[in-house]
DNA sequence: CAAATTTACTTTATAATATAAAGTAGTTTG
DNA sequence: CAAACTACTTTATATTATAAAGTAAATTTG
């Protein structure tokens, strides 16, 4: 089962940050952890994957000689997230073939 | 005593960097902070000072998403550390004035 | 001149992210 | 089912920065 869902995004905290970028488009690592109530060294991970995806792009820069990393959600990343739905959707309404137990 | 001394290089540590920047012309803050032996929180305080007076340039960038910090000597530092030196000569070689001793 | 301030330097703690190592769990394989 | 692999999470440590606290030296004050 879920075998068409998008592995990026079937994560807890993946999902979570993309959910936060759709609507913010953009926000900074210290939001994201905030809002996602993870610890920085795993946001930071999961962040870096989402970029390798090209479902975010992420910025590095300094703000009062501090480092700041800005995420922005791609027009990639909007199109995976709706997929994503829309596939799971398909799981809620199930069409005529019926799911395999195993 | 000392009254003329540059009261910027009057300092250990930043002494100690400038002698080290007026040989290398650049270093990274971690290499100062061998150099040196000095703590990070001590360096960094004391490299903004130089670079508040004009002494020194400092480039703040990334390296393997790290935080990467360059410093390099100005023409105004060299020209103040040798400055330094001779005003130190001053006081080696006495002319006819004879110290004021308090 | 001794006590009280002030000033400056140093150390220590904490902030903002990153990578690496270690722990956990779930899944696949033999 | 045990062994191995994957993936996610937590924890420790790496880079520098600022703030707070400690120390010391110099200067003002009474």
């Amino acid at each position: 089962m879920f075998g068409e869902l998008d592995p990026l995004l079937l994560s807890q905290l993946r999902l979570a940050v993309m959910s936060y970028l759709v609507v913010t488009r953009e926000a900074e690592f210290n939001v994201l952890k905030e809002k996602t109530g993870s610890t920085a060294g795993n946001l930071s991970v999961q962040i870096a994957k989402l970029q390798e995806a090209g479902y975010i792009s992420v910025e590095k820069t300094f703000r009062n000689n501090y480092p700041l990393t800005i995420c922005r959600i791609t027009a990639a990343g909007v199109q995976a997230f709706e997929s994503f739905f829309e596939d799971l959707k398909g799981y809620l309404e199930p069409d005529e073939k019926s799911p395999e137990l195993d």
